[in-house]
RNA sequence: GGUGGCGUAGUUCAGUUGGUUAGAAUGCCGGCCUGUCACGCCGGAGGUCGCGAGUUCGAGUCUCGUCGUCACCGCCA
């Protein structure tokens, strides 16, 4: 036995009991007549001490150590005469009898700290290394307890937990999949899944009725903060449901993963309706956390001469409370936001609601005070407050001006980590207009049913038939969606066809589920979350890399690793492979 | 594919208008120190200023290219 506690577990009641530590030596602080060790496992640090009463051996053995080395400690638990009471075991300290050092380290190249001194890349590289700081740890210790709470509340609803194949069949829909060669069928390749959606389909046929699965999906797009090539859902399924039945468990879910890691009580989750979210915040993931809403004042703003508002297809407006005062370079550094290639709007008027009640703007020139006193009214702006306004292309826009609200609400600090604020977003689009391809693609994917009532304009209106669709969405965050999924092989097939596949097409992507559905499937929908993106909100994070063990960088490289890779000659050949890599121009 | 930021000691950063020998903190090494817990004090070592071209009498500093990294746009059903 290596160890008889853990650094992190004796207490003052522990007194006088010969133990035995195994760690890491965090710090040692040298006094010439006697020192002091930090020893560090994963449970705590406890500190051990060399006096004019230890061991001479041990005292020489002292010289040797240095950060990170792992050693085995004996010694006699002692209550300290200068206790610490930043740390739990503070009050004790162990008076060394027998050191060993385990393993030695070389100094490690940034500080295993909870402040390292160490940069991105640096702890990227020696991630191992990074794991041992509290801070990083914790937020895998955190994503284990969700996953843990995740089985505990499915189980507990009858779900059934079921592995799906990783080694799968590309198909054109969706991202870009990862493409794995088969040695076997030479020329033939496998997919990796962007989500299990078909196989969760196929055992709702199968009578499973109740699946999830915690699972690793691969999508071969362009990273960021919130994207990994390869994530993780928590992925479901049920049959014999209704929208609402899905959303209710899995706010259920939501809400009871809250509690159990967080110990925080969230309201019930409100529906709002894409049409509503895009209109009024800007975005399909509306951060409702603060209000701010967008405003459409395009009927106020027009036949005044200001030929950019009269040329406009739309002009929204939002209200900042109490920024009446902005300075004018406050105002510039607004605009030249918003004039960015990333949000690419021609310029911004504001209008100044003075605390004396009249109004000073930037298109003062073309609207009088009375003018300016209608918008304030539509915006529900109060003296003290500043309605910044955005004109153009109505898409554009809503994007635009819902952009500038999330960052008013930074610059505010409307935008509170410690607040959560879920909602459903319903009823989205079933299809979205492709200007490349020229064709509708599906918005969730393809096997979503549209609203009965919105059936009869597939033919007639495709671009406004609504889905039964939803986004689990939480301050601003996309968690999840899902929908209620088509089961009747006919209405699937007429749902090809408007995504522009021929019969053998389809029959030869989709064929099998298709098949399937003639063989008795019952109604069935399903949802899926993003769980690394639930656990960076849950630990407060903007990126998704801290909640997961061994991350890739931007350009999809793990650094520690080194992959991708070439791969042997011998390799490539045994695959029937040959590389026609491009030439940079 | 695009836009922008960053790249200087092991590490995190500073470096003025282009000008002599490139600094600080921290870490590391050595010395002193019996109650520290970010110990303290003294001393020391440590640099291909990412790489390559160019402008210039002179480049860490300016220009172009390139590589790496980060954020964002496109993309991500």
């Amino acid at each position: 036995m290596y160890r008889t506690h853990t650094c992190g577990e004796l207490r003052i009641a522990d007194i006088n009991k010969e133990i035995t530590l195994a760690g890491w030596i965090q710090r040692i602080r040298d006094f010439g007549g006697m020192s002091f060790i930090d020893l560090r496992d994963r449970y705590g640090i406890t500190q051990l001490v060399v006096d004019e009463n230890t061991d001479k051996t041990i005292v020489e053995q002292l010289e040797e150590l240095g950060r990170e080395f792992v050693i085995q400690a004996k010694g006699l638990v002692r209550e300290r005469s200068s206790k610490n009471t930043k740390i739990p075991t503070g009050e004790i300290e162990i008076a060394l009898t027998e050191i060993k050092v385990l393993s030695p380290s070389e100094v490690p190249p940034f500080t295993i700290q909870d402040d390292t001194d160490g940069g991105d890349d640096l702890r990227m590289k020696y991630r191992y290394l990074d794991l041992r700081r509290n801070v990083v740890r914790k937020n895998l210790v955190l994503r284990s307890k969700m996953a843990h709470a995740v089985r505990t509340y499915l189980n507990a609803q009858d779900f059934i937990e079921t592995e799906t194949p990783v080694l799968i069949k590309s198909t054109p829909e969706g991202a870009r999949d990862f493409v794995v060669p088969s040695r076997m069928n030479p020329g033939e390749f496998y997919a990796l899944p962007q989500s299990p959606q078909t196989f969760k389909q196929l055992l709702m046929v199968a009578g499973f009725d109740r699946y999830y699965q915690i699972v690793k999906c691969f999508r071969d797009e362009d990273l960021r903060a919130d994207r990994q090539p390869e994530f993780t859902q928590i992925d479901c399924e049920m049959s014999f449901v209704d929208q609402k039945d899905v959303l209710n468990m899995f706010e259920g879910l939501t809400k009871y993963m809250f509690k159990e890691t967080l110990n925080v009580d969230v309201d019930d989750f409100p529906w709002m309706p894409y049409s509503e979210a895009i209109e009024k915040y800007g975005s399909d993931k509306p951060d409702t956390r603060f209000e701010m809403l967008i405003n459409n004042i395009t009927d106020l703003v027009k036949g005044n001469n200001f030929v950019v508002f009269d040329s406009a297809e739309y002009v929204g407006a939002i209200c900042a409370k109490g920024c009446a005062d902005y300075s004018r370079k406050q105002l510039d550094g607004l605009t030249k936001w918003v004039q960015r290639p990333q949000i690419g709007a021609k310029g911004l008027v504001y209008v100044k609601c003075n605390k004396d009640g009249s109004f000073k703007s930037s298109v003062d020139k073309f609207y009088s005070q009375d003018d300016l006193k209608v918008w304030a009214e539509k915006v529900d702006a109060k003296a003290g407050d500043l309605i910044l306004v955005m004109s153009g292309e109505k898409d554009h826009i809503q994007g635009a001006i819902g952009e500038l609200r999330l960052e008013m609400g930074n610059q505010l600090g409307l935008r509170d980590k410690n607040i959560f604020k879920p909602l459903w977003v319903v009823d989205f689009p079933l299809l979205e207009w492709d200007e490349e391809s020229q064709r509708f693609h599906a918005m969730h994917h393809p096997f979503t049913s549209p609203k009965v009532e919105d059936i009869k304009l597939m033919d007639t209106e495709p671009g406004k038939v609504r889905a039964n669709a939803y986004d689990l969405v939480i301050n601003g965050v996309e968690i999840g969606g899902g929908s209620v999924r088509i089961f009747d092989s006919e209405l699937q097939a007429k749902m090809f066809k408007l995504l522009g596949f021929t019969k053998e097409e389809a029959q030869a992507q989709f064929g099998f589920l298709m098949n399937a559905f003639k063989y008795g499937a019952p109604p069935h929908a399903g949802i899926a979350f993003g769980f690394d993106r639930l656990v960076s909100l849950f630990a407060g994070l903007d990126t998704i890399r801290d909640v997961i063990a061994f991350p890739k960088n931007n350009a999809g490289r793990d650094i520690m690793i080194d992959s991708p890779s070439v791969i042997a000659e011998a390799q490539l050949e045994e695959l029937n492979l040959k590389l026609d890599l491009k030439e940079k121009e």
